[in-house]
RNA sequence: GCCGAAGUGGCGGAAUUGGCAGACGCAGGGGAUUCAAAAUCCCCCGGGCUUUAUGUCCCUGAGGGUUCAAGUCCCUCCUUCGGCACCA
């Protein structure tokens, strides 16, 4: 990544936790605290490694909607985040030498409304425009001020800002424009610098108040001006006052206006990226080291490939203070790869989330000492086909492992685009509100749900709760309900074992024996249910329902006839399958029972047969404008015709439709009737 | 503020393509079995009304709409949760 300018070092404004003693990327930032610790994050200006995530952004975009088996919501996440916004550059001059001064709009259709300019205050262009001015000391102080209020509170209390005494020149119109610096203004997107408009943007309107600065419309709904603005028409609409685009709507204008600037060489089309790139250095022993020496004569020289990796010492003190690495004194002093002279070795550890963001890679050659992996092996079992985690890595852990593959693939180590190609989000388990986590601490222990009733009960009572995907309040009531479960699925079994022991398992259908048919319908159906909310749609809890359903049926029915014990044998059998996954120390215990020879873990999964999905009977609903009035038990695949025979016979039928008008009739079939009366 | 998701009995939840709302389970009520209990089994269990039955009306956050038919589609609003939050 180094070779291919993916990773650099440089010196930047960045989030320090005190607490963890380290340095942050930004998506680890949230609300302006510590991802891990929630301790405030403080910014400080330090040297540090980056990975280029930014020279990804479009196709980290774009990519998304090949994910269609991610949730909506994730994408979402990813997409908010990258933020990519289409706009302008615009240069704007400074009056006094006439130097560019580039700021980035997306409304470039406002541009004849620009009142004033902002330049952030961390701009080194705010320092030298007031240098040896008699405002300097002022500005100096606000600068100073507002740099030391935190990131997300910047401003909170209301805009402020100080008029520099100098003028940015308007590229088209070249009116003198008053420069401002105010704390409103970020450095760290677009150029720093912006237009303002305050008659269009509600913050440039709210400066402008405060300062008494004019605001100029110059859009509104029909293209005249309005007597007075109460706050910025951020909408779109007509232009007015804006020379020969006065007349265009909004969009056009855009574009017109873009053109000009770009053929009196003012301007460009452009695109911005919310998108930071991600900060990876950490000052922690516990990540991998960075593998780079530094070297006086020859500056930053990485460590040759063959050395790699590059491994922890283990000669270190923790002292709970600084970085622990620093302590070693084999590690930090080595020979520069490039010169042989004295080197030192970069003290920084990466982010964890580098190595998570490669770690499914690594699983499919674990083993290999000459390379990272092997590229054929990856390339034959990934991409992952089910990756299950939780929403919390949206932007972190998933980005990144995103990124990391299109850069692995680009390098030549894979041919893979995307890591994951089915993502599911668990929902997250509360208990009297409190997150359940790994990392926070898992408030809840199954282990007395164990204790009491096995392990079985406690992973079916887990399953059965609610679909994965749903946040879940932990409350322990019902599992009295799945152990109850387990007891009657238990005596069904065991009470059948000489049955399943004669029945040699096949399953055979004779006559047209309406038990039998109902008994094959049951067994089939379930079969099918289970499957698809299993293999499909992942939502175990209906699974279960469905076995449940299938065993209190199965208990309630006493087989007749040689042909009846066979099927309700395989019936019983292919339940123990259905419910292996759920209790799998109750079922296994059963099926050894059962004179089993090979493991239920070998035994593959049943096929339903589609024949017996259905019964021959059916129950039509008949309806009369919509509202049910009779059911009726009618064949399978009967026709319309015939089913408005016995329909018309139905006397609760007759008593609504009886002197009154037939308007319309519906037929689904096997289903529902429903005729429309006047 | 912007974006998104969700809202169904006392509770967890089901309804996969617009076609019987409430599957399955919990809690609750009644009964059987038992000397008694545990366990088990059976019945009832969204609400209202009445003539108590194969009766009738209402019910999926609220209001409107589309449709023969809406938990499901469309519009407005409310609430909850999640994300972003001076991104120019």
């Amino acid at each position: 990544m180094y070779k291919k300018g993916l990773a650099y070092k440089k010196k930047a404004a960045i989030n320090w936790c005190p607490a963890c003693d380290t340095v942050l990327a930004n998506e680890q930032v949230e609300e302006n605290r510590c991802w891990r610790c929630e301790s405030e994050v403080v910014l400080k200006d330090l040297e540090q490694w980056f990975f280029r995530i930014s020279a990804y952004a479009d196709e980290l975009l774009d990519d998304l909607q090949i994910l269609a088996n991610w949730p909506e919501k994730v994408k979402l996440q990813q997409r908010n985040w990258i933020g990519k916004s289409y706009g302008t550059e615009i240069y704007f001059r400074l009056a006094k030498d006439n130097r560019p001064l580039p700021i980035f709009t997306t409304r470039p259709d406002t541009l004849f409304g620009v009142t004033y300019v902002v330049i952030a205050p961390e701009h080194p262009l705010v320092k030298e425009l007031v240098e040896g001015k008699e405002k300097e000391r002022e500005v100096k102080e606000f600068v100073e001020k507002t740099l030391k209020e935190e990131k997300h509170i910047r401003g909170a209390e209301g805009k402020e800002g100080i008029f520099l005494d100098e003028y940015a020149l308007h590229p088209l119109t070249g009116e003198k424009i008053p420069i401002y610096t105010a704390n409103f203004v970020l450095m760290e997107y677009g150029t720093g610098i912006i237009m303002s408009v305050p008659a269009h943007d509600q913050r440039d309107y709210e400066f402008a108040q405060k300062y008494n600065i004019p605001v100029r419309q110059v859009i509104s709904e029909d293209g005249s001006a309005d007597e007075s603005l109460e706050a910025a028409y951020e909408e779109e609409g007509i232009l007015l006052a804006s020379e020969e685009f006065s007349g265009l709507p909004s969009e056009d204008a855009r574009k017109e206006i873009t053109r000009k600037l770009e053929k009196v060489e003012k301007g460009r089309e452009t695109v911005q990226y919310k998108l930071r790139d991600w900060l990876i250095s950490r000052q922690r022993y516990w990540g991998t080291p960075i593998p780079v020496v530094h070297c006086e004569k020859c500056g930053i020289v990485p460590v040759p490939e063959e050395d790699l990796p590059v491994e922890l010492p283990l000669d270190v003190e923790f002292s709970g203070v600084g970085n622990p690495l620093e302590t070693s004194d084999s590690f930090r002093d080595v020979s520069c790869p490039c010169c042989g002279g004295n080197g030192q070795r970069e003290m920084d550890t990466m982010d964890t989330f580098v190595d998570s963001s490669w770690y499914f890679f690594r699983y499919c050659d674990n083993q290999n000492t000459r390379a990272p992996f092997n590229k054929a092996k990856v390339d034959y079992w990934c991409p992952v086909d089910n990756y299950i985690g939780g929403i919390e890595h949206a932007i972190l852990h998933l980005l990144y492992a995103r990124f990391f593959t299109k850069v692995l693939r680009d390098i030549g180590l894979t041919e893979i685009d995307e890591p994951f190609t089915h993502l599911l989000t668990q929902g997250m388990v509360t208990k009297d509100g409190a997150k359940m986590s790994k990392s926070l601490g898992n408030t809840v222990d199954p282990g007395y749900i164990i204790e009491k009733y096995g392990a079985d009960t406690a992973r079916l009572f887990i399953l059965f709760a609610a679909p994965p995907e749903k946040d879940l309040e932990w409350l322990d009531s019902g599992v009295e309900g799945c152990f109850r479960f387990i007891n009657r699925f238990w005596r069904l079994i065991h009470g059948n074992i000489p049955l399943i022991q004669q029945s040699g398992g096949q399953e055979e259908y004779g006559g047209g024996e309406k038990r039998e048919k109902e008994l094959l319908y049951m067994m089939h159906s379930t079969l099918k249910k289970v499957t698809d909310n299993m293999e499909k749609r992942y939502h175990f809890n209906t699974c279960v329902a469905a076995i449940m359903e299938l065993v209190n049926y199965l208990g309630g029915y006493s087989p007749q006839t040689d042909n009846e014990r066979k099927i309700f044998a395989k019936a019983l059998q292919w339940s123990m399958i259905m419910a292996f996954p759920f209790i799998p120390h109750v079922v296994s215990e059963l099926w050894e029972k059962s004179g089993y020879k090979e493991p239920l873990d070998n035994y593959s999964w049943p096929e339903y047969n589609r024949e017996f999905l259905s019964m021959d009977d059916v129950e039509m609903v008949v309806q009369v404008n919509g509202k049910i009035r009779s059911k009726m038990t009618v064949s399978r695949n009967m026709s319309e015709e015939e089913v408005w025979e016995l329909v018309q016979k139905d006397e609760k039928i007759q008593r609504y439709i009886s002197g009154k008008d037939i308007v319309k009739k519906i037929f689904v079939p096997d289903k529902l009737v429903n005729i429309v009366v006047k």
